[in-house]
DNA sequence: AAAATTCCATGAAACATTTCACACAACAAG
DNA sequence: CTTGTTGTGTGAAATGTTTCATGGAATTTT
């Protein structure tokens, strides 16, 4: 072994006097002679050699790297998705290769050739592209958005959460219901939302209405519409469903320039579950999306030895939180 | 070729009629004829090969990754700061193999060992780790922790940031100033906060005291401390820096459960620039880290060509941003 | 027009691993 | 004592690149 350069497998077999097999097996976890493992794991260890993971995977094809793909990191439901998967990641011994693409469909179909080419094991994707075209090559999981049933999709029970949140609401009083949407327009699962909202409202017999807008509108004419059913200082509703935190958090605020109260005139319950700070209290009342299992199912569908019978939508509990605006015991 | 298999440069070769080398010269960006380059490009299109790059990081070297290595990546500024180094990568044709330790200090040596082994061009730590091994065969930079002029560092001007605000709230009228920390007690850059703060109120002769805590006793004792420090209805300051935003966002809850109103009774400056859900308005009134040139120039120095006279340490510019918790015009 | 020089495509070797056919030893069965 | 069987270490081949010494063609010089 030549000073300076890093000790490989054959420096590793020489040291310890065994065959370069041998030293393969041993980091491969294939049974070897317990004295032989012992003498490779020691000149190893002498040596302070490592895989080098890039030979491996040039030879075995698997890398134990995976790539996460997202609009951005810095969105609080993407930052905790990415801190998840990359925890959950580390602990199965893989490594998260990650790339961000500002939700533009052509930096999406970039991204996956880029991580493609270096050989991943396998793409979580959380993208918006709606004709994206994923690699048959490599394993792909789908976060929030549904393609077709040979592509396993993984989210959040938005149907259930629009549900659970007609039935916190009513269940505080709420009476007349109002469905909040903000959103890109391509179609996702999370878009369930107000369906869940409006079946509930209906088994419930409650008065509802929805007003659903695009991002391009920015958040202007919530405000209008909201002052426009403001009839002597009260609202024609007293609960409101928002279908982010973020929107709820705006809403908020316009409520609070009409002059009306939150949680006592009107109740208001997001979506997400978003963390102030990352690991705070939360912005509002909201549903929370279990970021945490999202992470491990993704990763556990995509490292999924048995590729013959994958599930095509996996949807996972959601879970209501109080946060103020809503009026909780 | 066969079938079901990415193409290889073989493949691209025979079929363009060019010999290997040549291929390899093509991607590579190695003068070539215009005749040839035209032919291989034609041949590589139309087989839709993709460079291996882990074939080429195993007899190159280069693997154009970079490790990103945090405590975690929820916290907003870790996760804009992590935002920011993708895409300055990208834009650099590089990938982002992203780490998170949780702030442990055996966790940030292994996660160091980890991405060394998937052979990355180089390494950006934000660790709290003092005793931190850092590889010698692998460009390091280390952003808001100094460890010796050997290891790059770049960290925002927090000396530079105590005394902007210790200017902005004099500015705005305060004249009794208090200084907030919390923190690891392992020292590092953003320490430096209170350096600034301490000399910026000594050079304007202005009455100042300082609590500095560890993250293990938690914010009690700062409610403690302010309670303590009200008399007759009134607080015996009237500007509070606080080291990060997260605290003063505490802080002004403790104010108004002390019924002290921010900005009229006491001014506030935080500090970090952290956003409400990541993109939106300030928590506070705030010295803003500049996250995009921390990434840019960390970036830089790691995949500077000559590495033979780099900087030691690296502060750049933080800015002032009014958050309704002081008195801006 | 011949010689010298430049240019540039060529293809074999090297990179660090995994895999697999092989051989050898040990042991059981006939 | 021979034959068959099992178990396990061995080392060559293969993986897809980059690099570099080589040589042939084109161009310039004398």
């Amino acid at each position: 072994m030549k000073r300076g350069t890093m000790p490989t497998m054959k420096d590793v077999a020489k040291e310890a006097g065994v065959a370069l097999g041998t030293v393969s097996k041993v980091f491969n976890d294939i049974p070897v002679g317990e004295d032989y493992r012992r003498r490779v794991l020691d000149a190893a260890q002498k040596l302070g050699y490592q895989v080098n993971s890039y030979a491996r995977g040039l030879k075995a094809g698997k890398t134990g790297t995976v790539a996460l793909i997202l609009p951005n990191a810095y969105d609080p439901y993407f930052a905790a998705l990415a801190d998840s998967v990359c925890q959950t990641l580390a602990r199965r011994g893989c490594r998260m290769l990650m790339a961000v693409t500002g939700s533009d469909p052509d930096a999406e179909q970039q991204c996956i050739r880029m991580v493609e080419q270096n050989k991943v094991d396998g793409i979580i994707g959380l993208t918006y592209n709606p004709a994206l075209e994923i690699p048959a090559s490599i394993p792909f999981v789908s976060i929030d958005r549904y393609f077709n049933p040979a592509v396993p999709c993984v989210a959040s029970d938005n149907f259930g959460g629009g549900q659970l949140a007609v039935e916190k609401l009513a269940e505080r009083g709420c009476r007349r219901l109002l469905f909040l949407r903000i959103g890109a327009d391509v179609p996702g699962e999370p878009d369930k939302r107000m369906g869940g909202f409006q079946a509930a409202c209906q088994a419930r017999g409650l008065e509802h209405e929805a007003l659903a807008l695009n991002d391009r509108d920015g958040y202007e004419p919530f405000r209008v519409f909201l002052r426009s059913h403001v009839e002597g200082g009260r609202l024609s509703y007293d609960g409101i469903f928002c279908n982010t935190d973020r929107l709820a958090f705006y809403v908020q605020n316009m409520l609070a320039e009409l002059g009306l109260r939150v949680p006592e005139d009107v109740q208001l319950v997001g979506f997400d579950g978003v963390r102030r700070f990352g690991n705070d209290g939360y912005y509002c009342s909201t549903i929370v999306q279990p970021v945490g299992q999202l992470a491990e199912t993704s990763v556990n569908i995509l490292l999924e030895e048995d590729r013959s019978a994958l599930p095509s939508l996996i949807c996972l509990p959601v879970s209501y939180a109080p946060g103020g605006t809503t009026l909780d015991g």
